[in-house]
DNA sequence: TAAATTACTTTGACAGGCAGAGTAATATTT
DNA sequence: AAATATTACTCTGCCTGTCAAAGTAATTTA
């Protein structure tokens, strides 16, 4: 299991790629992450939400309620066209930070 | 120039990394750091400092000051083997961060 | 000798993430 | 039918890492 403060400023960007391939909602994403990493990340509640909402007062997505559920009521959330443009600054981002880490990182033992 | 809430969390290995090739002292770590990422990435003085004060709390590096200097007194930092242990760990989560992150970044456009 | 550079320290603030507690609706079990 | 589990979202208050700003001090250069 991945400590969070390591993930720490990358959890726009997997929520948002998520959101990227279609309009989800929260206790979805969450379950989806859990699933692709084989439970070696787990998003917190709390900290999902967070996201939501810092991310929806920057118009980077936005929400709608969505008919069906299976419990409480589903709150959908759809990435925006400024969502997109910030989405791809995040991924080109994400291999600039790769290659300045590793610079340090490899070539260790 | 990447934003360094996106480093956040790998400091300490960026860091410890450094001080692991050979015993080093603040402003040079500061200055290896922008040298070695091409000015792309820079740490703060205040950030630097904290980072010592903490790993060194835990004793995972330790401090003895150095004789000579071309300012004020430079204080010098090992790695003790707690620290390498640390380090260890550290390098080898850092490879299943960049793992887990590539699984929802990887195959964006 | 004044200014620049090297070198470290401290304080207070901010932002992201989290535990914990709570609300509500639907599904399952008894 | 009632109790329990699951699905689903929200809010408050705390903790930690990072940083801006300001300061101290020694050495080098102009």
């Amino acid at each position: 299991m991945v400590r969070s403060d390591i993930i720490r400023g990358h959890l726009d960007s997997i929520i948002l790629r998520l959101i990227s391939e279609k309009d989800r909602y929260g206790y979805e994403i969450s379950q989806e992450i859990s699933l692709r990493t084989n439970n070696r990340f787990q998003i917190k509640e709390a900290t999902l939400y967070a996201v939501f909402q810092r991310l929806e007062k920057k118009e980077i997505i936005e929400a709608y309620y969505g008919d069906v559920s299976h419990g409480g009521k589903r709150k959908y959330y759809r990435i925006t066209s400024l969502g997109k443009a910030y989405l791809n600054e995040l991924v080109k981002e994400w291999s600039e930070v790769k290659e300045i880490i590793d610079l340090f990182m490899e070539g260790f033992e």
